[in-house]
DNA sequence: TCGTTATTTCGTCAATAGACAAAATGACAA
DNA sequence: TTGTCATTTTGTCTATTGACGAAATAACGA
């Protein structure tokens, strides 16, 4: 019970993770989205999903090589649903989280068969300079 | 701002504090009374507290020697209150928790000034060979 | 089948966090 | 003042966490 809410605690006690929840809240992204969005290592991001995944915060869905994640709406773990509800009423200003936002809506753009690819596609900078850059 | 909600994430994070936010629900705490409670090392508790303090979730007074700790009112982070909010609801169920309060409850019928003292008081195993063993 | 590609798992490393003892601080009491 | 006691700070140790690259896995397409 403490183990069951501690999970979701030290899944939103990181910003990265955080960061996830939010760009999630208009619907689902792929693994090559969210990766291109936060510009880590794809190795880091899964992990992260895979935590929120196991703390019951987030749900998963295979389409071929894809993988699509979304916040989850079936509840393995009770604690998530109310954590859930709190983060999507917070942080909707924070610099971070709207310059998310702002590669999010380019990334839609973007057909998943570019956007993978080894990370061809990368954001650099803040908004103002933020023409993503095509390697080759 | 997300900085500021990642002190509040990363304090709810760690089993010993939310044990710590769940035991002040009745009312304020003196320090030794939580250290009491949790069997950890008085610099331990104190760390627990002041992390807890720096994220707006507990309030401080002082009395002479003593400090008493309490579930912050005034607000100083925003996301303190609806996180608080939300501990207040969960986890009353918890064996931890319950055996937690179980110890407060003796806690609440010892003296301070003989509560305190270098751990003379210490709460050992759990309910049935529990009563509180005195060193000396 | 074989190669390519998206994702995950594994192994490693540096940074962080939680535990304690010892020392420092602050406050009462003689 | 001086001693005592509750709490905090400091230093140290170990365990955990987040990062990455490399290797393994899974699924498509030729």
């Amino acid at each position: 019970m403490l183990d069951t809410f501690g999970s979701v605690g030290r899944a939103i006690a990181d910003q990265t993770r955080v960061r996830i929840l939010k760009m999630l809240e208009p619907g689902e992204l792929c693994v090559c989205q969210i990766t291109a969005i936060l510009g880590l290592a794809p190795a880091t991001v899964s992990k992260h999903l895979s935590l929120l995944k196991m703390a019951g915060l987030l749900a998963q869905r295979k389409q071929g090589r894809w993988v699509f994640y979304r916040l989850a709406s079936q509840v393995t773990n009770p604690y998530a649903p109310p954590v859930l509800g709190l983060m999507q009423t917070i942080l909707d200003e924070d610099p971070v989280i709207t310059e998310d936002r702002r590669r999010l809506a380019k990334v839609g753009d973007v057909p998943l068969s570019d956007l993978c690819g080894d990370g061809r596609f990368i954001f650099v900078g803040k908004s103002g300079d933020e023409s993503p850059t095509t390697k080759n």
